[in-house]
DNA sequence: CGCCCTGTGAACATCCTGTGATGATTCTCT
DNA sequence: AGAGAATCATCACAGGATGTTCACAGGGCG
């Protein structure tokens, strides 16, 4: 196995809900060297990550809401083990990847055994460990869907529901076809800035804008009209001349002079969707080309 | 390595849902001392297996429905990586364990990143290549544990038994084909979510489902017609038009005017999880207790 | 004042879904 | 093992929903 590999060979096709959508793991070392490396790495993948000196109680852990927890075994001692039973069954859904120095098959079998879901050897390249952790948060996700993202947006009268792909007003559904919830999808997930029409199209058709294309503007009248019929007393797309759209639910009442409301998420939503897709690209190629 | 491993410290007490539950799972290996070793163990543990020589089209593993697979690349040649690209991407259920030899961290990082669940370098013991399969097809399968979960499902006037394998409304059978009813479980089951052709797909076939493929709409239509013969005043399941479908009781009957009466779960309900967590605490503890 | 941009409606092409039928495969019972 | 039934995979076709493109009208901007 000699290939030379090429960023073309490793990027990711790009899923919609992606394998790397930005995660949230731990790192329980006490390696300096490894966790500097780690940490840089993590960085760049704009994952959240926090390292962890000593052994954290099971309770603690849950708070902490990790996709994956990477750990030393060294760390904990002679009760590793039973740290490590607690910690799997109290949280069959998080993923345990024990990077650790020497051990015996013995050990090793032991450790999967007992519920950790992948096991490296020290020394090893951080990247490995990236891609380990991957592995399994990957095969982690695929069941529990998007059961969990089910994050409902308002915004004015209108309440756009990810998990139905429709938007509604007043408990009745507007009747969106597949672009025009993409798209008030994309506006309100903007959170009132302008969208260019280039950036619309190329984020919902996947490809760039040919000059006099008319389609985001066509879809934007079928979206407004919608709106207009479900909630006439609300404006909610915004045309900014030369530029392109903003989506923010203004009321037209008169006794509320300037009610604004910009496009709205639940307190505890993850902003890094975006950018980490983006990010996604980048980062594998950056993986490849330096590394190895 | 200086622990011996016998199979009776590891070996699997033949538990009925445990996670050493028999398995099916391939070898795609030419080296013979590594087959037989591995092919001894894998007989004490009940597990069926298939040795092959030579990489097979990814249909043919479909048709083998197995657990997972364990793999030497050296044998798939220069295409290794497109052939596992493939399989990955045509099977993202099937746990992929890559077990070669010597590679760099290059190689085993792309080899992760295409869609392997592990990568085990050679020579190395059998029964961490167990132990590893084991912990990959563990986490796969977490999600369809439904030997365990008893509770009957209310939508409308059907009742979803799980333990029967059959839907019911009132008190008498829908006669479903075994398709049918994994389909009308897995709709319900989403509670009012629009399920994507390709995730239904995905999660009652096994494999991905290639463009132009019409089956989802076919048990759509069979199911929709048993719904209708045996309930006729309801509405079940929605059509989201370039999308997929989604699951909901709906009333047909004027008087009630908009009865909507999404998937639901008797009052007594514990999201299943409880149970799947003790009997994985329970499986785990059983593997190693005497091992090591 | 003229140009370019946007709103609008409609025609057209395309894709998607519902449906019935047919052949292949698997299962069951003898 | 073999016949018969049940179940599943696949196909072709029709109707409808959706997306795309066009032409024209109105309005902002230099």
């Amino acid at each position: 196995m000699t290939d030379s590999i090429t960023a073309s060979d490793v990027a990711a096709p790009s899923g919609q809900g992606g394998v790397s959508a930005a995660l949230r793991i731990a790192v329980l070392d006490r390696d300096s060297g490894f966790i500097q490396v780690l940490s840089k790495r993590l960085d760049r993948l704009g994952w959240e990550h926090r390292v962890l000196a000593s052994p954290v109680p099971a309770d603690e852990v849950v708070a902490m809401r990790l996709s994956a927890l990477v750990v030393d075994l060294a760390v904990l001692g002679p009760q590793a083990w039973e740290w490590l039973e607690r910690l799997c069954g109290a949280l069959p859904d998080l993923g345990i990847v024990v990077c650790t120095g020497p051990s015996t098959v013995a050990q090793r079998v032991r450790g999967l055994r007992l519920g950790a879901d992948d096991w490296i050897t020290k020394p090893c390249h951080p990247e490995e460990v990236i891609a380990r952790v991957q592995s399994v948060v990957r095969r982690r996700r695929r069941p529990s869907g998007r059961a969990t993202e089910t994050k409902p947006v308002m915004a004015g009268e209108v309440e756009i529901r990810s998990d139905r792909f429709q938007a509604f007003v007043a408990g009745s559904s507007l009747d969106l076809t597949r672009r025009e919830f993409e798209l008030i999808e994309l506006l309100a997930a903007a959170e009132g800035r302008v969208l260019e029409r280039e950036e619309i199209y190329s984020r919902l058709w996947g490809y760039t804008m040919v000059r006099g294309d008319r389609s985001v503007d066509v879809f934007v009248r079928k979206l407004r009209q919608k709106l207009e019929k479900a909630s006439p007393r609300w404006r909610y797309i915004h045309t900014h001349f030369g530029i392109g759209y903003r989506f923010a639910a203004e009321s037209l009442d008169v006794d509320s002079v300037d009610v604004v409301v910009p496009a709205s998420v639940p307190a505890d939503w993850d902003p890094a969707r975006d950018q980490s897709e983006l990010a996604r690209a980048h980062e594998d190629r950056e993986l490849t080309s330096d590394a190895l």
